[in-house]
DNA sequence: GTCTATAAGAAGATAGAC
DNA sequence: GTCTATCTTCTTATAGAC
């Protein structure tokens, strides 16, 4: 009896692989780890994605296809003010809802060599001119790559794994706005 | 002739190290790798350390040790705005002078196994302790986990790379300073 | 301190049957 | 979609000579 679990071979693929990342980094996850998860052999995993590249890719995917309409949408906006908080409630949101991905990959080597090499780099661009305006002095950029960081890592800390979402994005939010202000 | 560089064999095996961890990742820098980078074969990396989890001890070594004493010295402070002050400016000066080390391998899957099991680890939930207070509220913990993982990256960001390390400093505990104050 | 040589296993990836 | 079997290469690690 083949019970399967819900969704497609292919989520469930990479929702394993997400998790084995989370715990052992991407360099550490072997598709055999992959495999034994799901309970099938390397093989199958090869039928579903071409290399490992692929699978990392794809759990990726979602969080970067997001960068470029809210860059899109934040540019679109009249008054730096303005391009700011939108990108910044924009980039809060989407921390939030892939938190998972956000903070467990973000720093990776392995994924940063594939966004290096990725169109979604651009929008990356894009967004961070828009979060940073042109920042040419000291004290602004420090607080720019402070910002980042603790927005991108701050999901990853023990002390935020009670918060349901919606609590979660308002204190970020808060959280960013005291380092940007003034 | 044996030309050396400046350093013990074993510094420079570990400068070595590091600089390929920052590139790969601890699981993605293989012990041939490091003998590579030094012109050696790997059975003269293995004269000098008995595995590679020595060898990434050896390299967190100087940033962990130094945790013990910045939480002593912080504890001794009369009043919590005093403890709170001296833990900050304490692990500012730590994440400066050793953030190529805590930029690469704080969040690193290998470096958090091993500092799971190490002595350290005490240190640094008394410094947790010391910066956070004992904060119950949703408000307060995001922020510590904003700050948390502002400070240890901030240095890995391009946007930072000119800056002195003087100068990192000062503005680097002025971003904090803004996250942290009521 | 460094070398050659080698073991013993796991890695990513492919071929072809069912 | 999943399997067995295999290939090639790389991995950590050890033994022993110089």
């Amino acid at each position: 009896m083949h019970e399967n679990r819900p969704g497609t071979a292919r989520e469930r693929l990479l929702a394993a692989a997400l998790d084995l990342f989370a715990e052992h980094g991407v360099s550490g996850t072997s598709l055999q780890m992959i495999a034994d998860r799901l309970g099938v052999t390397k093989a199958a995993v090869y039928h579903q994605f071409q290399s490992k590249d692929d699978i990392v890719l794809a759990v990726i995917h979602p969080a970067l296809e997001r960068l470029g309409p809210l860059a899109d949408h934040a540019e679109a906006q009249r008054g730096q003010t303005a391009r700011r908080e939108t990108v910044l409630a924009g980039i809060v949101d989407l921390v939030v809802d892939e938190r998972k991905v956000t903070t467990t990959l973000s720093f990776d080597p392995v994924v940063k060599r594939l966004v290096s090499a990725h169109p979604a780099l651009r929008s990356l661009h894009r967004i961070r001119q828009l979060l940073g305006g042109s920042a040419p002095d000291p004290g602004s950029r420090v607080r720019i790559a402070v910002l980042s960081g603790g927005l991108i890592m701050a999901g990853a800390d023990p002390a935020v794994k009670g918060l349901d979402d919606e609590d979660f994005r308002d204190h970020l939010l808060a959280a960013a706005r005291r380092i940007l202000k003034g």
